[in-house]
DNA sequence: TGCGTTTCCGCACGACCGGTCGTACTGATA
DNA sequence: TATCAGTACGACCGGTCGTGCGGAAACGCA
C-alpha cells in the first residue's frame, strides 16, 4: 500500500473519532491536523474540500457500523438471535470506550436535519438502509415463526430505532447509569409484541 | 429599563428561533443581530457571554414548552387523557410550522453531550424535569386506575421519550411523511401496554 | 430645561475558520 | 542521471467568531 492511502485512512480514522466528540462542524482542520501531526495543507492536500473530507469520513464510519454491528448480526440465525444480536451490538457501538464520543450519526442527524447538500443526502441514506435492514431482520424472523405474520416491519424498525436513540441521550446525556436496563427493557417489549401469540 | 428588557425579550425570542434552526454552536451573535436590526455589539450589550445568552435563550424556551405542552396537558383530566394530551402537544411543539427547525433540546442535546459546564447542566436538568413530569402524569393514570399498578413509571417515561426522539429523527432527518402515524402508533402501543389488562 | 442613566453603535482586537500558494524532499521510472 | 508524480511543509489569504471599549443618542426624572 502506498504512504499515500496510508495516511489517507489514518486521517479518515482519526477524524470519525473526532467528529465523534465534537460533531460535523466541530471538526475543524486545525484541530485534525494537530491529532494527526500534520500540518493543515498538508492534510488539506488529501481532499478538495471539507465537504469531501466530511463524506469520506461517513463512508469510513458506515462501514465500520457494518463491520461491527451489522455483518456480526447478520452471521447470527435467523430470527430472534439475530434480532437481539442487532440490538446488542448496536448498543455497544453507542458505547464503545476504544470510539468515545458516541454515535457519529446521532451527531450528524441532529446537525443536518435543517441543512442541505451531499452530507445531508448520505447521511439520510445511510439511515434510511438502517431501518430497512431491521425490517429485513424482523421479516425473516416472520419468516422463521418467531415473530407474527401481521407484522408491521416498517413500524417494528422504527420503535427499534426509537430505543437506540432514546438509550443514545440516556447514556451520553443524562449519563444514567440505567440507561442500558431501560433500553434492554424497550426491546424485550418490542421483542414480546413481535412474537406470535401463545 | 422598560425598553431594556423589551430588547431583551426580542433578543431571546428570536434567538430561540434561530437555536432551533442552527443549534446553540450555530446561533451566532452576527445572525442573530442581524436578525434584530441590531448591531453586534449592541446585542452583546444586554449580556455579559454568549453563554449566558444561551442559557437565557434556554430558559426562554424552558418556559414557552411549559406553556404548550405541559401545562394545558395537566389542565386535562388525569389519567388517559392526560397521558394522549402530554403526547399530541409534544408532537405538536416539535413540528410547529411558527416555530420552524425542530426541537432546540434535541438539537441541544446531541451538541452537549460531550461537554461540560452551565449549558450542559441546564438541559440535562431540563430532560430529567421531563422524564419526571411523564412518570408523575403514568403515576397519576395509575392511581385513577387506568394504567396497571405495576408499571414501571422510570420505564414508561424512557419509552416515552424514545418515540419523541424517532418522531424528531423521521419527522426532521428523513422527512418521512409517516413518522406521525409510526409515532402515533407506537404510542398507543405503549399505552396499551401500561393500561390494566381485561 | 437640564442632567444622569440607559441603550445602542462604531470600531477594533485576537483567535480561529476553510482554503491556496510556492516550495522541497522522496522514490520510482526512463 | 534526468525527470516527474506523490507527499508534506510554512506562510498567508479573506472572512467570521466572541469580546471589549469609548462615545453618542434617547430616555426618565428633577
Amino acid at each position: 500500500m502506498a504512504k499515500g492511502t496510508e495516511t489517507r485512512d489514518r486521517i479518515l480514522d482519526t477524524a470519525f473519532r473526532l467528529a465523534a466528540r465534537e460533531g460535523l462542524d466541530g471538526l475543524s482542520l486545525a484541530a485534525l491536523a494537530g491529532k494527526l501531526g500534520l500540518s493543515k495543507s498538508g492534510l488539506f492536500a488529501h481532499f478538495n474540500s471539507k465537504e469531501e473530507l466530511q463524506l469520506e469520513m461517513l463512508r469510513v464510519a458506515s462501514e465500520r457500523f457494518v463491520d461491527k454491528v451489522m455483518r456480526p448480526a447478520f452471521k447470527q440465525p435467523r430470527g430472534l438471535p439475530r434480532v437481539r444480536a442487532l440490538f446488542e451490538n448496536w448498543r455497544r457501538w453507542a458505547t464503545d470506550p476504544s470510539l468515545p464520543g458516541g454515535c457519529v450519526f446521532v451527531a450528524a442527524a441532529a446537525e443536518l436535519d435543517d441543512r442541505d447538500g451531499p452530507v445531508r443526502a448520505y447521511v439520510v441514506l445511510q439511515q434510511r438502509g438502517l431501518l430497512q435492514a431491521i425490517g429485513r431482520a424482523a421479516r425473516l424472523a416472520v419468516e422463521v415463526g418467531h415473530f407474527r405474520r401481521d407484522l408491521d416491519l416498517e413500524q417494528f424498525a422504527f420503535e427499534f430505532l426509537a430505543i437506540y436513540l432514546a438509550f443514545h441521550h440516556a447514556q451520553r446525556l443524562l449519563r444514567d447509569p440505567r440507561a442500558e436496563q431501560r433500553a434492554r427493557r424497550a426491546c424485550m417489549r418490542l421483542v414480546d409484541d413481535a412474537a406470535v401469540r401463545h
